[in-house]
DNA sequence: CTGAAAGCGCTTACAG
DNA sequence: CTGAAAGCGCTTACAG
């Protein structure tokens, strides 16, 4: 079982290790013949490149990272598995790097990653997304990443979205046309840009409806079930009782449920909850969150596709090549459950 | 901002780049003040070694790669944090892998992640830890691998798991205690080990307390909630209904309570609930769940600690030492929620 | 269209 | 205790 190498094709083939190299790499240049002919030495001696070799000449790993601080597994696992499907489509595998946002040691923590592990690219997920210091640290160093679901829609890199504040307003529409004029809002996190952006899709539903913004009616949360459990403390001993709450997620909102069940209170009929973000959690209680869906494996596979394409361009020596800015915003999906029904009227 | 390698580090330090190599890797023979000018060097040139030379020279990639193929993402979490903390304390990096457990292509596919990414070795979670071809195939490329959760304690390789049997005895018995007799049980996913492990705890319980096993109160499941919710609506339409209901995992039991919620039995008060695993949905639904905790990111930690030094010492030259063989069992442990109260006794 | 030489940044024998 | 040479398996200029 001796180990097949460049070496090995190339005097089976009978060609130099260079000619391997060019049918390897589908450079032109090569008559078909002799293409033929590696390309069958490739199957016969079952023959795969050395991604090491490769890497060391070429000063690449085919390894990218991807950056996550986020408290929902569930939205970690959509992430991982849409930066996979377009990782392994291009011959890339995916690191994953967890680190804290308000970790002191952030860059450090992240220059010892690209020293130690040479990714040849990250992709930075929220709250990383709209991390200026990170964001201005990446590129000064010159290493190629892509953001995903970040805001500031800056014209210099790839950046993949959906449109959160159009989600929370549609959710907020909802309840609105069901007959509530006193909807509670929880927020996210004042890290994460969403939280903003969910936020301000509530205001401009209420806005849009000629209902009157009420401050006392609004929570500050931070995604997790605890700080849900905290602001529902608050909003349902309100006086009087708002009839729907809206929470920035559905950590959030399912402790809101959780509470209000406690206080035997029902759901929707005494109070309508709605969610954000489709977790798994908004289908495993009863009722069953009202919420909105967005294609987060989706937005990761794009981002992760587009990063990679940038890589492979600036390996082309195409470095003149303008990089046309590329942002992308998906839609988010309204999802109807239990927990926001008819309104009493 | 010339790039610093091994040779800056030599010139700079006045040796030759094989010292530099030697106080890299703490060899011996090297005197003191040698060694010192070396790693004043490196911190003055602020040096770090190109993993990927390293690699390429020592034919390693300092890179461990973990197998999943589980439907619960707080598991798979879990998991990833446990051999990521193992991981970065050694220098490595962590690739992660789902894959398909009944693809006809599995080992296929494993076979081309190893040639791709070169991989030091490999994590096997459930229902990977179990899978002989899959193990064996491993051992005859004699690519080094650990186990988490396997229950087949072989004498050559590294595993580490709960004691599920023994958790799901203590449950069993908690429920016995209460005054209940009549017990329904969910099992898992037949490909995993665990189930069987779980089954036999609660068997175990019964035959000890003199309760009679009555086969009509199992239901097969495959620890899916939706699994969970089908055996919910056998279990909770037979007459006489059961008074209490284990189910194997954490989801199918959630599913159980939303049905019985759904029908208007109260828990525990109606029927009393219990699940397995400690998944974050215990705690986020009312009433909790009672159920038990493993130490899942702990199983992972220690599988990857002692995978990584194997694959150390697989490097020193030390083929001949006895690889003693590994297996650490860990407890888990009983946690008590409403879903589980005083009996109506 | 094809190849011989040098090099990527390290480590592994081998000398001394 | 220290170092010069060769090599890991590829690719990048450069010739022809």
């Amino acid at each position: 079982m001796k180990k097949i190498t460049i070496n090995s094709v190339a005097s089976y083939a009978g060609v130099s290790k260079k000619t391997v190299s060019r049918v390897l790499n589908n450079e032109p240049n090569v008559s078909d013949v002799t293409r033929e002919k590696v390309l069958k030495a490739f199957k016969e001696l079952d023959y795969t490149p050395n991604p090491i070799a490769r890497g060391l000449a070429r000063n690449r790993s085919f390894i990218i990272a991807c950056l996550y601080d986020n408290p929902s597994k569930s939205y970690i696992t959509r992430l991982q598995s849409g930066a996979l499907e377009a990782c392994h489509e291009h011959g890339f595998n995916l690191l994953i790097h967890p680190c804290e946002l308000r970790s002191q040691a952030l860059l450090d923590n992240i220059e010892q990653l690209l020293q130690t592990s040479r990714v040849d690219g990250l992709v930075l997920t929220p709250p990383f997304s709209d991390h200026g210091e990170l964001v201005a640290f990446l590129r000064q160093k010159k290493v190629p990443f892509a953001r995903v679901a970040s805001v500031k829609l800056d014209d210099e890199s790839i950046s993949v979205r959906s449109n959160d504040e159009q989600g929370a307003f549609e959710i907020t529409e909802l309840l609105i046309e069901l007959g509530h004029k006193d909807i509670a809002f929880i927020k996210g996190h004042p890290d994460h840009s969403a939280t903003e952006q969910r936020f301000n899709g509530y205001r401009r539903a209420l806005a849009e409806h000629g209902i009157e913004y009420q401050e006392h009616l609004v929570e500050e949360g931070n995604f997790s079930y605890h700080s849900g459990a905290d602001s529902a403390e608050t909003i349902l001993h309100l006086d009087p009782r708002p009839t729907a709450v809206f929470a920035s997620n559905d950590y959030m909102a399912a402790a809101v449920l959780k509470a209000a069940t406690q206080m035997d209170l029902k759901v929707p009929d005494d109070i309508a909850i709605a969610g954000f973000d489709n977790a798994p959690i908004a289908r495993h209680i009863w009722p069953g969150l009202t919420t909105i869906a967005q294609p987060v494996e989706e937005m990761t596979r794009l981002a992760v596709e587009h990063l990679i394409e940038q890589i492979n361009q600036g390996d082309n020596g195409d470095e003149e090549q303008q990089k046309e800015p590329l942002q992308i915003t998906l839609e988010a999906k309204l999802i109807c459950r239990e927990s926001t029904a008819a309104p009493k009227s």
